[in-house]
DNA sequence: TAAACTGTAACAATAAACATTACAATTAAA
DNA sequence: TTTAATTGTAATGTTTATTGTTACAGTTTA
């Protein structure tokens, strides 16, 4: 989650004010300062949930693929998302234990209330009233 | 967060039905099916908030430090809590860059937006009512 | 004094995240 | 039709974070 949000929220941030002029990987990673690579790895993401679209070759680059003001910024927790935020059971308790045996399922359902919170106030923020912060 | 949320959360919840008697950091790691001295650790950091109480010395071990309905779990988020939980800005965007020297700024207050609508959902929540689900 | 504990530091092992390199495929334009 | 700019993606390396383990000193009870 963690980095990826942060790295996915500003390719969104400069697509977002670019408008419908196209921006190369490379130019972005001078904004973000990391790799041309891991870009495009994040781009590829965001083109499999349809939020951005991609032009090949010379000349080509990225752009969204629609307005600013239909993105949602929970849109694009769930584009970044693969795990649960406050983590996935991952240990293996003791299932002789009355305890051990069910805590996964119910730490699971608190989890996912958890989410829907943060996807409730996700929801009400556009991309485009997150760009709008920048002067 | 992620591990750490789940452990402390199963600490607690053998801690909530225990009531006044003292649980062994051993009893507690064969429930969570891990090691003692890692359940020590987490136990050290639930005192330091004022969660748990410990008795060293033979016969000793742990308990709450207060009824389980006075316990929110937004105090045990609270307490295992180090980063924010979209994760903190790590990388050092170009501050040449508009948007780059601005965007931790706003993605840190997006941060705490969401991290309130977690904290007001679970500070809905006792102990004792989690632990309630466990028959 | 012995036994059963906690408290904590140091270290080791594992896993996850992040960054880099490389190159094939594509497109535009000279 | 060749060259240059660019995406797409795989493979790999590097670093950092998490998790687990061992060890042992300190504490308390009997």
């Amino acid at each position: 989650m963690n980095g990826r949000f942060q790295i996915t929220m500003h390719i969104l941030t400069l697509l977002g004010m670019a408008g419908s002029e196209l921006l190369s990987s490379e130019y972005i990673a001078g904004s973000v300062n990391t790799n041309p690579a891991l870009i495009r790895k994040e781009l590829s993401n965001l083109r499999e949930f349809g939020l951005i679209i991609s032009r090949e070759g010379k000349g080509g680059g990225y752009a969204l693929s629609k307005p600013a003001e239909l993105i949602k910024l929970s849109d694009v927790y769930q584009s970044v998302k693969k795990e649960d935020i406050l983590g996935h059971a991952k240990n293996l308790p003791n299932p002789k234990c009355t305890v051990g045996k069910q805590i996964n399922g119910h730490l699971d359902a608190l989890y996912k209330e958890a989410e829907d919170a943060i996807l409730m106030k996700l929801g009400g923020i556009t991309l485009a009233a997150f760009c709008k912060q920048f002067q």
